[in-house]
DNA sequence: CTGTTAGCGCTTTCAA
DNA sequence: TTGAAAGCGCTAACAG
């Protein structure tokens, strides 16, 4: 046993001879080593987490290929599992994914400060948070610089001279959405611009939530005279109600998005956004999590700057 | 051992006490099981592999989102593969997901004929394919009924009146796209129309793809008046490359699609297109993997009607 | 009801 | 260079 082991691992101590037959042999048996066994004795499974909370989004999409593609490389398989935006079901998940021991986890937080997710990071199990964090987290992370990115969109509408300038956001506890909120607020601030609470209002992150947007400005007295959205599905959402209402864009609302889904340069006129270097998150995100386990590297915290 | 384990487990012969005490404890201690031992013992691994070409596309995106949820729900963990459209890429994927001892596997082949793809439905592990498979394969498959999406929109066209209706195809070994062509060549003999080679043109099934249709199209004398599209997305990529050149739709040329994902509804005019039941797909697939493997049920092969 | 033993397939250590 | 033995954490079978 120990020999067909050694010739299959490609050790040193075993005759030439004796690896040609155990190879060919291999071959013709359809041998497949069990990782399982090898797992349990090493305490390590090859096998990295990656639970995200809905690979329905375009932008978890692209990270979930980058991932794989990463890991895949490196030798490395992918668990996944989803939240759906689900406290309970996340907590799920993560325990579904220790018990199948994997060796390092990526992770979206649905909540940042939710209990278990403070419990996870303060244990063992190597984790690099995707995209949000908690405020104060010194581990493993890769996103976008969401502040700057909002400041970059909203400061360029307020460039173009817009001074009613509303925001949507989204009302769960996505840091992202927090973040995105501050750079708008800084963007204002930055040219004496006051803030104004009621102009900010919070609807789902969807192409959906966009229409009830379009709702919301309706029912306003005065109505802004442009919109930062918190992403492109819900910019996206928002143009297309008030063009199928007959209002044209861009004359009659200007609209800017986050993100730079592949969608926003498929609506006319094509949607200004901001892109975030979703593969870069994916790639880099992988990879610290391998330095992390294979090297011990210490997992940093990565600001990718948006586009 | 044994006691600890039996109470874990919920088997009846361990008292209330007893239970209660290793219960707390086990809390106590964060103790997570390890399902690789028991993987091993049992020679079940409680995963389920799924082999996709690509996560970025929508309609795989929805496919895997519906499997994750199925597969969580019974309990079962998912290892995700991606092949890029890359026969190799594809067989290394098996290779990867078999050493980890996956107990069924969902999968879209790159090409059906390749021989890795006969050895693996040959074998002993369960397997399901999705939307994808071999002629004359009689096992475990979920899919659309291509023939009949195709040939309906596309006899959607020539009932409106349009005669000159061309097929946009894609030129690798995807079965899909043999069906559709098939139905779209139903739909024209059916209505004693000649099926004309020199109207189907290959090019690849995305946005970019459409757009290198466009100037397909520019270079023919007559041009069709009509065209039926392998994907949604090469039909928003056709759309809008006419669009941009000025071409009114659907006036200068009437454009349908297949698939119905999102992006559909979302350009302007909206895209006619016929639906794949994209979650139904993956759910039943999903199932009947899962039934397979747990009762020895027979896999079939399910056709669902495109809407 | 509880404890002991064996063994899943592999790799590490040590002996031949 | 090869073989034998031990043990990773768990559960099935059986003894106490």
């Amino acid at each position: 046993v120990n020999t067909v082991s050694r010739a299959l691992t490609g050790k040193r101590d075993v005759s030439a001879k004796t690896r040609e037959r155990i190879l060919v042999l291999a071959g013709q048996l359809g041998y497949t080593p069990n990782l399982l066994a090898r797992s349990l004795l090493r305490g390590r499974s090859a096998t990295i987490g990656l639970l995200v909370t809905d690979c329905t989004n375009p932008f978890y999409a692209v990270l979930i290929q980058a991932v794989e593609e990463t890991l895949s490389r490196a030798g490395l398989g992918l668990l996944l599992a989803t939240s759906t935006e689900d406290v309970e079901k996340e907590r799920l998940a993560i325990a579904m994914l220790r018990e199948r021991r994997i060796d390092g986890l990526l992770f979206t937080p649905v909540d940042v400060d939710a209990p278990h997710v403070h419990e996870l990071l303060s244990g063992d199990l190597p984790v690099v948070l995707l995209g949000r964090r908690p405020a104060g987290y010194k581990g493993g992370f890769v996103g976008t610089d969401n502040v700057r990115g909002a400041r970059l969109v909203a400061g360029h509408l307020l460039d173009q001279g817009h001074r009613r300038v509303a925001h949507l956001t989204r009302e769960d506890a996505a840091s992202s959405a927090r973040e995105r909120l501050i750079g708008y607020r800084k963007a204002l601030v930055g040219r004496g611009i006051a803030f104004r609470r009621d102009l900010v209002h919070g609807v789902p992150p969807s192409v959906k939530g966009g229409g009830l947007a379009a709702e919301w400005l309706d029912a306003r007295a005065t109505r802004p005279t442009a919109v930062f959205a918190y992403n492109d599905a819900q910019a996206v959402g928002l143009m297309l109600a008030l063009q199928d209402a007959g209002i044209e864009l861009p004359a009659g609302l200007s609209v800017v998005g986050f993100d730079d889904i592949e969608l926003a340069s498929l609506v006319r006129p094509a949607l200004t956004t901001v892109a975030q270097p979703t593969e870069e998150i994916g790639r880099l995100g992988a990879e610290m999590l391998i330095a992390r386990i294979r090297e011990g590297t210490r997992s940093r915290m990565i600001l990718l700057p948006p586009n």
